[in-house]
DNA sequence: CGCCATCTATACGGTAGCGTATATATCGTC
DNA sequence: GACGATATATACGCTACCGTATAGATGGCG
């Protein structure tokens, strides 16, 4: 009944999430995207109305993945609750996180953008709260905490300070025992 | 000798700045500008080579001002080191804020950019660490709890969690007083 | 007043990108 | 193997923007 999709609305969305990692919002471009995948523009607009409908595809796919991946997180391996934590640290590991960054900052300027963000952070900072509730009876310590550990999750990428002669990954280690009120890699 | 300059260098950097704030760097258009100006772009390369002049004058101008005004928040009011910090945590106030965020993007993407952000984050980071010591001993602890501080003072403006009931203000408050090791609103 | 330097407006060519229109290639179905 | 539907290529008009060229305005100085 058709011909074989060569280049689906995945590829383009991929496309666009690489490129937003890469560039923010304004280097998703529908004739930049195309040269990447080897083809025109052509096919694009069979797939979506326009290049807003683009990045609104794009932004869904994220939420989805980010929201999976925190499934996958309170599933995988178990571990007391300063383990979790630490893990969940890692934030989606080296694929997620430029995207992540990159929708924090387009977030500031577009509202519908600050939506989608707001759920999915809602999502993790409940997971977050769960956990450090298991270590921290007080519920202000609980947010105090929860507010810090997330602040330095993002935070830490968005700065460019030295610490001392101690490298960013030291000192981070150093921060997370001081939230979690234990030692330094206490659990590995 | 000459016509008086109804559109200095400066009026063309403050603008950029507004914009950069406003939209990132990708926002930063000479024609734009101009408009915004209510002239044309006719004087604009009468003061810079191109776009890319303009874009580091406005790097310069805002690495004084960001310096500037670490220095006065050095000199102004006193208070103890608790007091400072806490102070410190105002950041420029709403005037330097956006600025800073988006330059905090776009260092991720440009080198150029994340070495003078490396420069102003650095004289922060040694300014709080100073600070940090009148308050703690141990190197290590300081060192923690400025990144924490630092990345409380940043994360908080790229994430849109809610605290189960409470304000953003109110649980940064909290974490202040977690950090600094006493009560929240302790200097008022 | 007249000259000259400087600043600014206007006009231009060139590039890049969006979205549309139309033609062509490709595959499943009969 | 022919048909129809879908995907893609190509070509087009449109807009926005950069940087340059040129002409006009403006104000100090002799």
């Amino acid at each position: 009944m058709a011909a074989e999709t060569r280049t689906p609305p995945s590829a383009w969305i991929d496309a666009g999430l690489r490129a937003l990692a890469a560039g923010g919002p304004d280097a998703v471009r529908v004739e930049a995207l195309a040269k990447a995948l080897g083809v025109t523009k052509g096919g694009f607009y069979g797939h979506f109305a326009d290049r807003g409908a683009l990045l609104e595809g794009m932004l869904a796919t994220w939420e989805r993945m980010s929201t999976d991946l925190l499934f996958e997180s309170v599933e995988s391996e178990g571990g007391d609750a300063r383990a979790k934590i630490r893990r969940a640290g890692l934030l989606a590991g080296d694929r997620l996180l430029p995207i992540d960054l990159a929708i924090r900052d387009w977030a500031r300027r577009d509202p519908a953008v600050a939506e989608r963000l707001r759920r999915v952070d809602n999502q993790r900072m409940d997971y977050l709260r769960s956990l450090m509730r298991e270590i921290f009876a007080d519920e202000d310590e609980v947010e105090a905490r929860c507010l810090l550990a997330f602040s330095l999750l993002i935070g830490k990428h968005f700065m460019a300070a030295d610490h001392g002669g101690r490298t960013r990954d030291e000192v981070t280690e150093l921060a997370g025992a001081l939230l979690l009120g234990g030692r330094p890699g206490h659990d590995g």
